[in-house]
DNA sequence: TGTATAATTCAACACATGATGAATTATACG
DNA sequence: CGTATAATTCATCATGTGTTGAATTATACA
């Protein structure tokens, strides 16, 4: 495999190039975490040259940032699903289903653990993902649940949520990684419920 | 603060660096996560040479295995703990008690943040993570579970704890991070109820 | 058309890191 | 006592990293 080099200065046509750079970079942030994605690794992904990130980015931070939170206006689709129920009993299967798309849908997965991966290490990360968790999962789930303790127990659903995908995607516990995500909603289902109408005494 | 140069060759009388390098590789891996946590770093906070962790270790991976599995031999406290219990109904409050205690004692939060932080990064840790979840939490879980489903079951269980520990410890959520271990504790033991008596139809 | 600006490549810097090997001093032990 | 071995310091290497700046070519626009 010789390595081609290619023409001076700037291309002729249209270019979005600034748009693959991003798809490389979220895609193997989700992957390797925010250390082992070198900015030359993003380049050759894009198939790009390695300054070219930096000049479209200034920094791997900035990239990170840009890459793990593309259009995120409006509300959320936890915040949607969440408005059509209204009594506490539909909770948990709305709750669950929704668990089953955020796990099959590839973007807003590859966020996730994007965020986790580098949360891990990276305190910054940690902040980006504490904001995110926070008004994305906690905020809806509390504000739907009510009641007393509400925060808590949204920050413990939460908590479930993102300890599900630890476990099934960067840890890759081996029943949690070859379960069906069918299955998994089913077994969530009865606990989301538990959450929602145990110690209600408002 | 003047760099005093310490005197060539061995010290005099006892030593116990090789302890002290692991006490402070622990804690270091833990607060940090392994890439941040560099070879100098643990040398400086265990006042020794540089070259002495990888004298005694040949390898920072030697050495984060080292410092993250102490001596783990024996049965798990939390297989003694599930030992002592026969009903369904007391798996609650019993598991509940041992979170509990896991969060409390620092000696294991550090070495379960450190595997989390580690395992978020490096796939070897991830293997590392992996074994010591299902050794130690899901195993244990799924055997005085018993039952259809047992093994998802404890893997959901053992899921959420871990879930509990990365947004407590790791990313910093606000409610998970100031709530009181009693409190959450509280707040689980429906929870795990849930898991120990729903869809038992073995 | 002409000129400022954007896109791209290339070379290189500065720095931190894990790792190695030689030199030096103390201990263990026959 | 004498010698192999362990513990420690020091200097250094090789490598990968984010980042920078200059040079080059195309586009936008007045």
């Amino acid at each position: 495999m010789a390595k081609q080099t290619k023409p001076l200065g700037r291309r002729s046509g249209s270019n979005d190039t600034r748009r693959s750079i991003l798809e490389a970079a979220r895609r193997l942030f989700s992957e390797k975490g925010y250390e082992h994605t070198t900015i030359r690794l993003v380049a050759a992904a894009a198939q790009v040259d390695p300054a070219l990130p930096m000049h479209y980015f200034k920094t791997k931070q900035q990239l990170f940032l840009e890459a793990m939170l593309p259009d995120y206006q409006g509300p959320s689709r936890l915040s949607q699903a969440l408005a059509t129920i209204s009594t506490p009993e539909a909770f948990g299967p709305a709750i669950a289903v929704l668990i089953v798309r955020i796990m099959e849908d590839p973007e807003t997965r590859n966020i996730l653990t994007g965020l986790i991966r580098a949360a891990a290490s990276e305190p910054e990360a940690a902040t980006l993902m504490r904001v995110f968790v926070e008004e994305q999962i906690i905020l809806p789930i509390s504000r739907a649940l009510g009641g007393s303790q509400a925060n808590l127990k949204a920050s413990l659903l939460g908590s479930h949520i993102v300890g599900i995908f630890l476990t099934r995607y960067i840890v890759g516990l081996d029943t949690m990684a070859s379960a069906d995500p069918t299955e998994i909603a089913e077994m969530l289902e009865p606990i989301i419920s538990t959450y929602a109408l145990v110690h209600n005494d408002q």
